[in-house]
DNA sequence: TAACAATAGTTGTCATGCTAATTATTGTAA
DNA sequence: TTACAATAATTAGCATGACAACTATTGTTA
């Protein structure tokens, strides 16, 4: 099927199979979190008391979306809410003890991740990859 | 922060952006229909007569989402389900001619998205990046 | 042939993604 | 200062994605 060759749909499915094996990773690792929880959860430990709309810009994910994850977040004790002193609105963000703990637990898992991805993939290429990925961000921007 | 630098992360955000893109193209044409629903529906307009099974392998999504898309698909007029005479368990699925004129309609618009990607990318860089995301659904198969 | 395994599809649950609408607060301009 | 616009976060509704459980049918094997 012609379909089958077509960039955006070889990008869906490595996406796909990349967040499969993560999921799978934390399974077998004992940890209850999504992928997606996992983005946030480290951004928020990266950057300590930003505010729900950075940690949406840095997540590139929607306002809801982040708000939610956040609530789950915090369910599971990693993260806390602080109401920010300067604009009531805010609210700045931190990552508990338990927190850093999972950040440190998980990130060289997601780091293993990250190479295997890319095992038997030259450097140049890589760099090709990169840009051209650049490119496309660039070229949907508007 | 450093993860903007990372390849998934790049991933995600294109396909986001691209997706954006496509969903407000649907929307100015007129046309109620969603990336995913769109996906499906090439796939059988494409095939005629698939089954769910083969569809759900060729969209590279789940049964139950292929389930509920075409669901979803079926009431919009697009596609119909038809038993299997040999095996009662299975559907055939086809498009109807108003879901062939959906296609008709929108491939050009979708093609042209797909372009309006790869604008300023040189031949040999679009080659590497389809040859490394090839590296990678493959690295992340086992 | 009878019991069991495998397959096709559906349903339910939860998390995420998108849109629109809402509340609370802050900024701005007449 | 008051009225209005903008911003931060939340809530609700719908679709999708992952997972588990279920029904109906077909295949296999003792």
């Amino acid at each position: 099927m012609e379909i089958e060759q077509a960039y955006p749909y070889l990008m869906e499915r490595a996406i796909r199979q990349m967040r499969m094996v993560s999921q799978q990773t934390f399974l077998q690792a004992g940890v209850d979190i999504t992928v997606e929880q996992w983005v946030v959860l480290y951004i928020i430990h990266d950057g300590q008391g930003l505010s729900q709309v950075e940690i949406t810009e840095f997540a590139f994910k929607d306002a809801p979306t982040v708000t939610r994850i956040i609530d789950n977040l915090v369910k599971k004790g990693w993260v806390y809410r602080q109401m920010s002193s300067e604009d009531r609105r805010k609210f700045e963000i931190y990552t508990t003890n338990e927190g850093k703990m999972m950040v440190k637990k998980l990130l060289p898992m997601v780091m293993a991740i990250r190479e295997q991805g890319i095992v038997n993939i030259s450097e140049s290429d890589l760099r090709v990859f990169k840009r051209v990925l650049g490119r496309l961000i660039e070229n949907f921007e508007k």
